[in-house]
DNA sequence: ACACATTAGTTCGTCTACTAATAGTTAAGC
DNA sequence: GCTTAACTATTAGTAGACGAACTAATGTGT
């Protein structure tokens, strides 16, 4: 009970950290007027990365479930960001597209993005990233 | 942009593997027959270790809003395992107590609980959880 | 060709996160 | 002492997470 891998701390520590990332990001996104939450902007992120995607292709790749992109889509759909474009060969499909105001909502708030991540990581140094990835991991699959 | 530091990997990362524990941690939860969601887990855990414990105490120490922590309060009360007694000198306060079946509850979710912190962790060493420590804490202060 | 399973997406219900606004209480300052 | 500020908890509204159940469309086996 007192080893170390029993305490509270661990989970308690990665449900703090990524909240107070979480929180700055979308501080610094309503600072900069975007009327956008962080798990919309992770969504547009991914579109703009692979555009024509499908919702269960962003839902497996951003580890969210069906409803949810659904859900965010929709959103993003209604602000004019998103299109949603039927899919040649299954009408089941939709093929994923940012409209234009999308791409410029992509191109305004990305530094915003990267002065957050840049800020989060500070001056920890490339084997802190090893450390990091490797210990991740390992909680990871631990559960697979 | 190339750098590691700009990559989205450890947001991302730590977003996954948090997600992965929880849900982890809710499936065994439910499965032993527990009535219980993750979040209810944790104020249990403190309000065990910290009898008499106010809302807004309960609010610090989880991370939680408090409106959150009424939230599920009013949950835990309905479900007869928490307990809201006036606080003697201050009318505005609550002391959060667990009941005898709030208790009892705490005493057989806790070997669930903690089998999935050392699952979880597996064979990771001790100086992996200094590494992890402190570069967790690192980018938690950083957006201080 | 037809029953059957699978897949893509949606709807619904419950729960948590966060903000803003509010009631009621207590503390502080002049 | 009295006004004002600060604190504790709550309510209301929007957003997101997740599971279960559902519709519509597609694929498979015989």
């Amino acid at each position: 009970m007192t080893h170390y891998s029993d305490q509270r701390a661990y989970f308690f520590k990665i449900d703090t950290t990524i909240k107070k990332i979480r929180n700055a990001l979308q501080k610094q996104l309503n600072e900069g007027g975007f009327d956008l939450t962080v798990d919309q902007w992770v969504l547009i992120d991914h579109i703009k990365r692979a555009p024509s995607i499908s919702q269960n292709e962003l839902a497996e790749l951003t580890f969210k479930d069906p409803p949810t992109v659904t859900r965010i889509i929709d959103l993003l759909e209604k602000k004019g960001l998103v299109e949603r474009a039927p899919a040649a060969g299954d009408r089941r499909k939709f093929n994923l597209f940012l409209t234009e105001k999308g791409a410029d909502t992509y191109r305004e708030a990305f530094p915003i993005v990267a002065e957050i991540r840049r800020k989060g990581w500070g001056d920890l140094e490339e084997t802190d990233y090893q450390h990091f990835v490797r210990i991740m991991d390992s909680i990871y699959q631990n559960f697979n």
